[in-house]
Parts: C-alpha cells; sequence; structure tokens
DNA sequence: CGGTCTACCTGAAAGC
DNA sequence: TGCTTTCAGGTAGACC
C-alpha cells in the first residue's frame, strides 16, 4: 500500500504525538506477517521512545535499548488511538501501550512486519537499500550508471529499492508521466537529458504527494484517520480510458512484471531499443 | 550479477 | 442472489 509519501506522512505524525512516551504494555495478537511478529513484550516495557524514523518505505522506531523495525506492505495501517476507545477489530495484530494513546499496527493482508534491531545491529532489510530520492546522492550521474549496466524497462528499475527505495507503482507511473518517458523504454537507451528529467520528477512528486499527506486510493490514512489528498492530483494512475490532462489523448496501461502501468501514448512515446 | 517470476494473504469488485 | 475470478499500494527469494 504505503510507498514513501504515506510512510512520511505517518511518521511525522507520530513522532507528533509518541515522542518521549513510555511503552505501557505491548500485546500481540497474531505474529503471523511476513516474517513472525518478534517483538519481546517484556524487554520494551518501561523503554521511552527516543525517535521515528525513515527508510524507504520501512519505520524506524528508537527506544532506550532496541529499535523496532516496522514496514507496512501492502494493507498494513498504524493507528494511535486514544485508550478509551481501544477495542480491537480484525486484523489488528500488535498494540503497543504507550501513556497517552495506544499504537495499534492492523493488517489484512498480513505482508507487513515487526521485527526488533538489537543495538549495533545491521539489519538484513536494510542492509542493501539504495539511496534515499529526496536526497542529493540520488542524482543524474548515479542514475546514469546504473542504468548503462542495465538492460530492462525504466518503470523497473525505478521501483528497485536497491537502486532507490520509496517509490512504487503509484509514484513510478506519476514520475514517468511527468518527465516524458514511457514505462517500457529500455533503461539503456535513454539520453542524460531525460534521465536528469526523470530524478527531477521523482524529487518533485514525492515532494508534492509528501505536502498532500500521501495518496488514498482504496483505504489509506494517517494516524488519525484522515485521508492523503494527492490522489486528487494523479495524472496517469488509475485514470486508463480518461483523457490526458496534458494532451486529451486517451490514457492506456499495459502489465508489467504483474503490475499495471498508467501512460500516455502521445506524451510518453515508446522507441525500441 | 542481472532479469523474470512466484509466493506470501485477505477482501473488494467485477464477471457470470 | 450467489458463486467464481481477478486484482490490489510490496518485496524477498528461487530460478535461469
Amino acid at each position: 500500500m504505503p510507498e514513501l509519501p504515506e510512510v512520511e506522512t505517518i511518521r511525522s505524525g507520530l513522532s507528533e504525538h509518541i515522542l518521549g512516551q513510555t511503552v505501557q504494555r505491548v500485546s500481540i495478537y497474531s505474529p503471523k506477517l511476513r516474517y513472525p511478529v518478534d517483538l519481546n513484550p517484556e524487554q520494551l516495557q518501561g523503554q521511552k521512545i527516543q525517535s521515528v524514523n525513515r527508510r524507504g518505505k520501512y519505520l524506524l522506531f528508537t527506544l532506550e535499548r532496541q529499535q523496532i523495525l516496522c514496514h507496512l506492505g501492502m494493507s498494513g495501517r498504524l493507528w494511535l488511538i486514544k485508550n478509551d476507545q481501544a477495542k480491537r477489530q480484525k486484523h489488528d495484530h500488535v498494540d503497543i501501550q504507550l501513556e497517552t494513546h495506544c499504537l495499534r499496527y492492523h493488517d489484512p493482508r498480513r505482508f507487513g512486519l515487526l521485527l526488533t534491531i538489537n543495538p549495533g545491529e545491521q539489519h538484513v532489510l536494510l542492509k542493501n537499500l539504495g539511496p534515499e530520492p529526496l536526497t542529493h546522492d540520488f542524482n543524474t550521474r548515479y542514475l546514469q550508471k546504473i542504468l548503462a549496466r542495465r538492460q530492462t524497462a525504466i518503470k523497473q528499475v525505478i521501483m528497485n529499492n536497491h537502486i532507490v527505495v520509496g517509490v512504487g507503482n503509484i509514484y513510478a507511473n506519476e514520475a514517468l508521466f511527468r518527465a516524458g518517458i514511457h514505462p517500457m523504454i529500455a533503461c539503456d537507451t535513454l539520453s542524460e537529458k531525460e534521465i536528469q528529467s526523470l530524478v527531477s520528477e521523482i524529487k518533485k512528486t514525492l515532494k508534492s504527494a509528501i505536502k498532500s499527506g500521501g495518496t488514498t486510493l482504496k483505504d489509506f490514512t494517517d494516524i488519525r484517520s484522515q485521508p492523503g489528498y494527492f490522489s486528487q492530483k494523479l495524472l496517469v494512475y488509475g485514470r486508463h480510458g480518461k483523457p490526458c490532462l496534458r494532451c486529451n489523448h486517451t490514457l492506456e496501461f499495459i502489465q508489467q512484471q504483474g503490475r499495471r502501468s498508467f501512460y500516455c501514448g502521445v506524451c510518453q512515446l515508446f522507441r525500441s531499443s
């Protein structure tokens, strides 16, 4: 579900409310996520939350003696609920009871994860991640080098979190449209100008989505159940059959690696290699 | 190493 | 109405 802007929206919302709070109790109702939840309630109890950070689509909660790594997968959600409203529903898997609120992990499809990181440990899931797209480490020269030694469609490259983190199906489609690049073009045929434009549009799209509080398609909300408003600014995602907002040509979609790619055949001309 | 495909899981929507 | 099929925001790991 959530891509970088949605995770960032959750991170900043949580930060405002839970920093400095002490864990009162941890309840694991169902440990069956992508990996079994390995949080240790006894160890966590009494620890203060010092920071909430984000790496790609991962959230990292730093406590006094441990860190908690969290990924929301496709359908994971984190809610902050007031203590008196804490009645459990289907697919609520873990509660972290704090002083004023309960931090609740909910995930119908169970593709997410909640894992412990011990001090000094470099978690294997974080080890081989690419640069953050909103830092200078993600730049034209970097992407140029990567693209030159690969032979696959450009969309797959920008969705590969070993190359750049945080770009999922929605923002890959949006950024490619804004850069005028067809999703199926072989990545090693992009010009320097196109690569520059793509890097720039990825950054701009993500920043703009963060500003809007993320994208709500079906059910994304922030920790207070407010939807994100970037859905109203989507130019191609989910708009197949509708007119391109730039040239009026009817938008199309193709299946690519099992995922849908939405594009405008006029604004994003295909060329074979 | 790089590229492609599958599996993990549930629910909503579409198709019949 | 109800049964079946398809699809969904992610990504590690198996395979070639």
